[in-house]
DNA sequence: GTCATCATGTAAGCCGTTACATGATTGC
DNA sequence: GCAATCATGTAACGGCTTACATGATGAC
């Protein structure tokens, strides 16, 4: 799940690990707070595989276009870890290392946002960070990704349903949870299925049936979300 | 929280392993599926802190009340591993080894009702599993597991709220996301502040301010759940 | 006779956590 | 000068998963 929700902010623009951790954080609030010993190794772990790349620089915030000047003899690598050391004046943090989404990357994030997670992952926070990406989906594949989670919570909704009925034995406050979790799950489903239907009204262009009033101009993409493909 | 729901269960009454599993999967629809791998060493692991003990028997599900007849020179334990070749005709499943609580687990118990998760762990679920407990918790007690719940709740509300205001960046399904969060999360509060009402209502017998009407008869218990202390 | 369910356990692995180690920059 | 924030990493551990190992009982 992490390496999922890293590949798609990265699909965004270059990041550096602890800004990774504050985005995840305070924009999207899935990951509470990701700690940075599970961020870093992930990090590492997807530029062995590829899937980003990761350069060590002497960022300065306030004038990231300088080009960091290698200071008199020092090698590329020595001049990163004394940056601190040399001469420039102000502006420079410490060095970070900003890593960039590959092609492998968008491979691996199309293919992490339809694998199922291993069992025992929370689905609602699965499926959450899946649809912060899913501009980055085709259309097809996120109505998919909409209709599974629908699939899911109508099966929820069962368990849940059977439950209430069987469960004539359970206290009150058994009673209300079971009741309050069936009622989450229903507006869960009514939820999706706006955007499901929202989904479908915005997708309806390629083949509708010759129709009268409102014609479809060209092939219609003006609602098409950028970077995804037919 | 897996040692939670096993002392939870057990406060009811004896369970073996299997049947705890069933009990979580199919009447909380808390864990959805426990896994044998996870619930064994746990029941392993309470039994060596003292807060169970685990008796093996030879069950017969039908006539629970024989009392397990030794036959010839065999040793009990002997006994139960060789239960199957004995000549008991039928009812006689394989030996299941059968836990009871004791007095320490039910301090322990008590303990893990107030004591918080180590992070990571999901909130509503750890939330529902206690609640599910509740009626074994002493009314303060539970008034305060509500509560709790209730400030983590609006804590949360408020993030979402943050979030819904700064992220005007957001595409739409975040924005979507985020505001099917707050509901959610405002559904959730007023829920809670029904049951915290009527958990009011329900323990206000003691200090009542002397009233005239529907005098409170004695010290009132009648509506505190048996096993609670006062 | 074979398949589903009952029943208990061990071993390896995944994915996250906290705690530890280290140091620069900025604001008061 | 001191604390907060920025920034990256390692090591140990926790709690859950799957896969493996083993076998009885009951239904068809």
């Amino acid at each position: 799940m992490l390496d999922l929700a890293i590949l798609g902010l990265l699909q965004e623009r270059e990041f550096h690990g602890y800004e990774i951790r504050k985005r995840l954080r305070d924009e999207l609030g899935l990951f509470a707070n990701i700690s940075f010993g599970s961020l870093y190794p992930a990090l590492s772990r997807l530029e062995a595989s590829g899937a980003v790349i990761g350069s060590e620089l002497v960022g300065s915030a306030r004038r990231p276009t300088e080009p960091v000047p290698a200071t008199g003899s020092l090698g590329g690598e020595l001049a990163v870890l004394r940056a601190r050391r040399d001469g420039s004046p102000r502006g420079t943090k410490r060095a970070r290392k900003v890593y960039r989404i590959t092609e492998e990357g968008r491979r691996q994030f199309e293919e992490l946002l339809v694998a199922d997670e291993p069992a025992g992952t929370d689905d609602a926070r699965s499926f959450g960070l899946r649809l912060a990406f899913a501009r980055h989906l085709a259309p097809q594949a996120r109505l998919g990704l909409l209709e599974r989670r629908r699939a899911q919570l109508t099966g929820r909704l069962a368990a849940d349903r059977a439950r209430a009925k069987a469960g004539v034995t359970f206290d009150s406050y058994t009673r209300s949870l079971v009741e309050h979790s069936t009622e989450t799950t229903e507006h869960d489903i009514s939820w999706l299925d706006r955007l499901i239907e929202s989904e479908r009204q915005v997708q309806q262009q390629p083949v509708p049936r010759p129709d009268h009033h409102q014609a479809p101009r060209t092939s219609g993409d003006e609602h098409t979300v950028k970077g995804t493909v037919p």
